[in-house]
DNA sequence: GTAGAAAGTAGAGCTTACTCTAGGTCAAGC
DNA sequence: GCTTGACCTAGAGTAAGCTCTACTTTCTAC
């Protein structure tokens, strides 16, 4: 079965714009096209989109998805080095989530501040900033 | 104790560009000068370079984070605008940490499938793309 | 008091990832 | 066969977040 930019567009939340965009760049080799030029996408080009999404959401650039890409287009030579990617992918992802759970601690004890700073009325002029140590990096 | 854009600058990891484009933009209004003109970063300005690095980090564009610091100097009728804010950033912090974890899948999964690839050797041609049922969106 | 490092300003330039416009083509229904 | 809507391309434009340049001033050490 194959889709329409727009059915795909509207599936994935992405623009139309969008992923003529990403195709010119290289992201979606596994689009093919009718004999009048119009892109149909194939279940192999969806699941290239849902790698494509997967990478990026990981913060790969776009030029380095495209890189994977290319060595997808290449063969096996290309094997060890796409696993290694994964392999770099994994590492960055399971930082950034740390990072984020880092994040999240700092909120919520903002979030309990101002909870706090609210339900006692305007005692005094809260303009603080602080965070308590051991909540941010130095 | 004060310290100087580039002791600011080393212990952040951030760029002396950045910290002053940031003073420009808004983001920086616990920094003071010496008389001459030389910023100096007292503690209350590095907590606040701690909240802005951390509302950063959860995703919050640079003029959002202007709107929070500009509150806080709006004094406590703000409060309540500001406890939102924290909820809305615990929110989309949340979530964001649950998309992360579904990429992590994915990419586990890809570690596998090219460790697997490279091990068994050049066997066929493998240029998959697939991603397992219910790793991907739709 | 002078060299050189480090600070300052204003403003131009860059990169990434879209986003939009103009103008043309194609397919389906009347 | 003609309208209408979805598709196409090429290329210009935009927004965010830096990044750099050119030039001046200030601080530190001899």
């Amino acid at each position: 079965m194959d889709y329409s930019i727009s059915q795909v567009a509207e599936t994935y939340k992405l623009s139309i714009h969008t992923l003529r965009y990403y195709e010119k760049e290289g992201l979606l080799p596994f689009v093919k096209r009718t004999k009048s030029g119009i892109r149909k996408f194939d279940e192999t080009a969806l699941d290239g989109l849902k790698i494509v999404e997967c990478l990026k959401k990981s913060g790969m650039p776009l030029k380095n998805i495209k890189q994977f890409l290319d060595w997808c287009q290449e063969g096996n030579a290309t094997l060890a080095k796409r696993r290694d990617m994964f392999h770099e992918r994994r590492e960055t992802v399971i930082a950034q989530m740390a990072e984020m759970q880092h994040v999240l601690d700092v909120i919520n004890y903002k979030c309990w501040y101002y909870e706090t700073a609210v339900s006692e009325g305007s005692k005094e002029a809260m303009q603080n900033m602080e965070v308590p140590p051991g909540l941010t990096h130095p």
